[in-house]
DNA sequence: TTTTAATATTGCAATATTACGATAATAAAA
DNA sequence: TTTTATTATCGTAATATTGCAATATTAAAA
């Protein structure tokens, strides 16, 4: 057992959970936050920021820019992160029209 | 290795990786659509209708639960779950509160 | 070219999650 | 009281996630 049944679900309810699940983490909705509030894009003040290893931060965003969040520039010898602000729109209108339909359905 | 580190994190952070984790499950997804559509509140429906045994089903209830988006009831020899709107509106606006504000920081 | 700085990747250990069968608990029905 | 139906909990196996040290990669600087 373990493995999640994603296969009876349909691609829309999987979608959904991965957005949200990608944001169910502590560290990761921090690095949001911290990168939005910045204006400018970041790198790896993160590490010294946020109390992670920087192996671990680079793994957070890794799965951020999985489902398009960042986007990564290379700028230098460093990488300039920054929000995906399409993206970020269209993940907060999906989340938006689930959590809507749901209540007009609902009451 | 392997514990996540709360600790670090503030509060609300934690709070609002916690909203999105539950959420980011395509079984729980499923199973707040699925309770909403019927509009009246639903039991064991969800284990004929999601292919899934009925012990799973129940440990996903009890995560919505746990975070207050479901509330459920006895209802005779069988438990009726319905959504908890007023949590549910809640979780809504502190998500929207967190997208918008990256958005105008960042922007 | 060699060094330095920043980031990514690999490999691993610890922990968490997912799923299910078996079983317990609960309440109505017989 | 016994049976039946529904839901919760326990125990366990499989898989996924988290975090870090070590190492690789990459590009500017010396």
């Amino acid at each position: 057992m373990g493995v999640t049944k994603r296969q009876i679900f349909t691609e829309r309810q999987n979608d959904l959970a991965r957005f949200f699940k990608v944001l169910g983490h502590p560290a990761r909705v921090t690095i949001l936050q911290y990168i939005s509030n910045k204006n400018a894009c970041i790198c790896n003040d993160l590490v010294s920021e946020i109390g992670l290893a920087q192996a671990t931060i680079s793994q957070h965003l890794k799965e951020l820019k999985s489902i398009g969040l960042l986007k990564g520039e290379v700028e230098g010898k460093s990488m300039c992160y920054c929000l995906n602000v399409e993206k970020w729109t269209e993940i907060q209108n999906e989340l938006n029209v689930f959590f809507n339909t749901a209540k007009s359905n609902c009451c």
